[in-house]
DNA sequence: TGGTTCACG
DNA sequence: GACGTACGTGAACCAG
């Protein structure tokens, strides 16, 4: 029999108790702190007083992740009338998670479950292991789970809560309160029940007749005929209600239990946490502070202007000496206990590769305190010629000793660009948990500001330059890998990454409540991470045999037309060189109408060729198709064959998550996110991008996404309905705008909708269609007066960009636009259209990301977690499964797609998915 | 390295 | 009246 002892906080009761109970206060950054404070007490008293007893033996604080979850599926009404969390509790959310962490406690809440229902997981598998278990909350819903050893405890006036608790208050059994709960309902929650019973009659009734079922099936037992009549009306409500309030107990535990187990109180990361928060009296407690202050409560009340945060100058300048080689394992000991002891620490990788699938580990570093660094060398080698092999622990003896610090949830760790590490940890078996990445920080605080890479953070931050990674392995033939690196010169490069990454956090975290990129960050892109890390590992099969087939046919024909194209020219010529072409074109040839840019070479690109095809020029043409037949071959065929990973024989692409400006992925290394498909040669390469023998490649693409986002942002009726009843939106256009529905009108339309999106010009739109400016401007004015709505939404967006200089998605992800204030014309107008545009764009990318989370869950709860996700090409995601998985997973993955706005936007338009299979890409589509 | 072109959403 | 002219990416190629 175990001894074990299982308490499970429930925090979003202390929370909200720790807000009520205090007045209003601030910390010395200037931001609300009543609640944290509050908590921090509440949770010390417990640790505290716990101690004393024959307490825990593990310990989990559990939070709601979101305020809504898979009951408002069942009842679109649940909590409906919940007013939202009061403004100045919000931004305190996060520092109370950091309070959990710093009590080196695991803070755990999931996506989609109440608080309630992770409680009701954890309580089974620890009973189910004879654990004993404690619930801290005197929440009546958590009583349901009350049995024989599992309690509730109810801090306020320090009593256990049993089975005697529930009859005394309810008059049934725990197992029966679910029942007695769907009676009664619950006016807070929205919880229905039925209507004239309160908790009174519900728990009569559930006495008398055992169970809800009974109750419902013996309405001819009763004998008041309101009470009869109530409960034949609304026995639906009743087991709805029922539904409503039975937890959640079957799902995976987002921590295995044993990872809950309790630590002691390391005063350090305590010390850390409430000396940055300025909470001097929790402070005299752990061990008195450095100036020995008093123990009154060092908050000032909220009314008068907060202070600006002070500008955090770092004291500890970088000292590159300083920094330690980690080579024997009692060195290695030290710096992983101190790791515990801070409860955060800074990690990164070194490598010989910038491929993170390709890439071996060849040391990581650590740190724990601006200044305070490590470098652990694991596979270095000398150079071959003048240096040996440096002494260094050995690998497997490393992995083992860092694993627990990287897994451990009471332990940050902190990261740039953390993806890259955990598909590079992964292959030792090592997974990375809970972890900030500094790179995301910046991006969610940041994205359109500069950069986010470490170099340009260390410089706009920390005003510090890095040492280059090409001053340590060189560049072009001579670069050598960094396991030839010497120990002294890869301690240095190595650890000052670590050092840089750990103050770049200490700078960053602070800022992400108080600028509101919290949910963002910690409910996207941040949880994002893991997912793109398993479908870079995971790629896609391509067909090497076929990629070579279509380079040896595309390159035949681009011969034979060069050839043809130099005799049109009368004489040859580089064909791909835009200067000669245009040279050749206007100058020798005498064509009419050459415009020549700012570089002063004349223009020949695909308009102005189609121009002149348009004209009967047959060289035009010739060059048109042979740029395509190159542009394939070199960009697609040949160099994707040389991207093929020999280990595994698929393509693993790079999603980079803070490049785009707007939220959006990108692709690198290769970029699958614009392979062809709009002609019929390019299609043709899609079709080498294939499933493995025994599986099919399944496509599912949102359809006209942005459009449809646009129609909910700007509020336009008319679009609303066509999508809400599925009319085909291009023709519902050019009915408005034209009159009438042709091929040509609604091509125009589509242009014009486009347009829209991207932020409209007379004179842009009037060039696409080819038409006079005054007749664009006519359409576009014709579009504004019949889709009102649209102009408004413009005319909105402008006005915000220009005063707070950031537009926003439904998500709350921001894009700054410090051009918006230009002096120059031309960048203003540009920073306008990208304000109008990113909002629409950047929701887009923000819902997508939003399914990608739920996905790999949602499809391990239908049984189908072996379905494999690979790519996401902005709109569309791309999976590869059994053939006889297809039909369960596109309902999944419908699902999960149409629905990823809910629970925190409700659009008032519907998302439409399409779904295609297949065995290769091409043919999924 | 910068400019141009073109593949995708 | 002039200005400059569709949003977001990445990669290959030429030429200086």
């Amino acid at each position: 029999m175990s001894s074990n002892h299982l308490y499970l906080v429930d925090g979003s009761g202390y929370i909200f108790r720790a807000y009520h109970r205090l007045p209003p206060l601030t910390n010395r950054h200037g931001t609300p702190a009543g609640a944290v404070f509050g908590f921090t007490t509440m949770l010390w008293k417990l640790v505290d007083e716990l101690h004393k007893t024959d307490g825990p033996t593990h310990l989990a604080v559990i939070l709601d992740a979101s305020s809504k979850t898979f009951r408002n599926e069942m009842y679109d009404q649940y909590k409906a009338h919940r007013p939202p969390p009061p403004e100045d509790l919000v931004p305190q959310f996060p520092l109370i998670r950091d309070a959990v962490r710093a009590f080196s406690v695991p803070c755990i809440e999931e996506l989609g479950l109440e608080a309630d229902d992770i409680i009701a997981c954890y309580s089974e598998a620890a009973m189910a292991a004879g654990w004993k278990v404690t619930i801290v909350s005197s929440d009546k819903d958590l009583m349901q789970l009350i049995r024989p050893g599992l309690d509730l405890l109810d801090t306020m006036n320090n009593r256990r809560l049993g089975r005697e608790h529930v009859l005394e208050k309810f008059g049934v059994e725990p197992e029966q309160l679910g029942d007695v709960l769907a009676l009664m309902g619950d006016s807070v929650d929205n919880v229905p029940g039925v209507p004239g019973i309160g908790p009174k009659t519900a728990s009569q009734l559930i006495q008398q007749f055992g169970d809800l079922a009974t109750v419902l099936a013996s309405t001819d037992a009763i004998t008041k005929p309101k009470l009869k009549q109530s409960l034949i009306d609304h026995a639906d409500n009743a087991r709805l209600s029922r539904e409503l309030v039975r937890l959640k107990c079957d799902q995976a535990l987002p921590e295995p239990l044993d990872d809950l187990a309790l630590k002691g109180l390391p005063p350090e990361p305590l010390r850390a946490f409430l000396e940055d928060m300025g909470f001097k009296s929790l402070l005299a407690k752990v061990g008195g502070t450095s100036t020995g202050g008093p123990t009154v409560l060092a908050l000032a009340p909220t009314g008068q202007e907060a202070p600006p945060p002070p500008p955090k100058l770092d004291a500890v300048p970088f000292s590159h000496k300083d920094y330690e080689a980690v080579v024997d394992e009692d060195a290695l000991d030290r710096w992983i206990a101190e790791g515990f002891k801070c409860g955060r620490i800074a990690v990164d990788t070194e490598t010989d590769s910038t491929d993170p699938v390709r890439a071996r580990l060849v040391g990581v570093s650590l740190a724990t305190a601006p200044g305070k660094a490590c470098y652990i060398p694991l596979a270095h080698i000398g150079d071959g010629l003048l240096s040996e092999t440096p002494r260094q622990i050995a690998k497997a003896t490393a992995i083992a000793k860092l694993k627990p610090l990287l897994e451990d949830p009471s332990i940050l760790k902190i990261g740039q660009n953390m993806k890259y590490d955990m598909v590079v940890l992964a292959r030792e078996g090592i997974a990375i948990a809970p972890y900030d990445d500094t790179m995301l920080l910046s991006y969610d605080l940041d994205a359109g500001l500069g950069g986010h890479g470490m170099d340009d953070l260390a410089q706009r931050h920390l005003d510090h330059a890095c040492i280059e990674f090409k001053t340590v392995c060189g560049t072009g033939k001579a670069q050598i890998t960094f396991d030839k690196v010497t120990l002294e010169r890869a301690t240095e490069y190595a650890a000052e990454d670590a050092d840089v990454t750990l103050r770049l956090w200490q700078t960053l975290k602070g800022r992400l409540a108080r600028e509101g990129a919290t949910r963002v960050y910690e409910l996207v892109d941040r949880p994002l991470v893991p997912v793109l890390a398993r479908m870079e590992q995971a790629g896609i099969k391509v067909d090497r045999e076929e990629l070579a087939r279509l380079s040896a046919e595309f390159a035949g024909e681009a011969a034979r037309l060069e050839g043809e194209i130099h005799q049109e020219a009368g004489g040859p010529f580089t064909v791909g060189s835009p200067k000669q072409l245009g040279d050749v074109l206007f100058d020798r040839m005498g064509l009419k109408g050459g415009r020549k840019g700012k570089s002063g070479v004349y223009s020949t690109d695909v308009n102005e060729l189609e121009r002149l095809a348009g004209e009967g020029v047959t060289i035009a043409r010739m060059v048109l198709d042979w740029r395509q037949l190159t542009k394939l071959r070199s960009t697609y065929t040949e160099a994707l064959q040389g991207q093929i990973n020999p280990a595994t024989g698929r393509v693993h692409t790079c999603f980079s998550m803070a490049v785009a400006q707007t939220g959006r992925l990108s692709s690198t290394d290769p970029n699958l996110q614009n392979i062809p498909i709009r002609t019929e040669m390019g299609r043709r390469i899609r079709d080498a991008f294939v499933a493995e023998p025994g599986k099919v490649i399944l496509s599912a693409d949102y359809s006209q996404i942005e459009l449809r986002l646009a129609a909910h942002m700007a509020d336009v009726p008319a679009l609303k309905e066509a999508f809400a009843k599925g009319d085909d939106i291009h023709s519902l256009t050019a009915q408005e705008v034209f009159g009438e529905v042709t091929r040509d009108t609604r091509a125009r339309a589509k242009t014009i909708n486009f347009s829209i999106l991207y932020g409209i010009s007379a004179f842009g739109l009037a060039n696409r269609l080819e038409v006079p400016r005054a007749e664009a401007q006519a359409m576009i004015e014709r579009y504004f007066a019949r889709f009102p709505g649209i102009n408004h939404y413009i005319a909105a967006t402008l006005a915000e960009v220009r005063e707070k200089g950031f537009v926003t998605t439904l998500f709350g992800r921001k894009t700054h636009l410090p051009w918006i204030r230009s002096s120059k014309q031309g960048e203003r107008q540009s920073a306008e259209r990208q304000a109008i545009n990113a909002p629409i764009q950047g929701t887009s990318a923000d819902i997508i990301k939003r399914a990608m989370l739920r996905m790999e869950p949602a499809l391990a709860a239908a049984g189908l977690a072996d379905v494999r996700m690979l790519l996401q090409v902005h709109d569309e995601l791309v999976f590869e499964l059994a053939p006889d998985q297809v039909e369960a997973a596109s309902v999944v993955i419908r699902d999960v797609m149409a629905g990823a706005c809910e629970p925190y936007v409700t659009l008032s338009v519907p998302l439409g998915v399409e779904i295609g299979t297949g065995p290769s890409w091409g043919a999924a589509h």
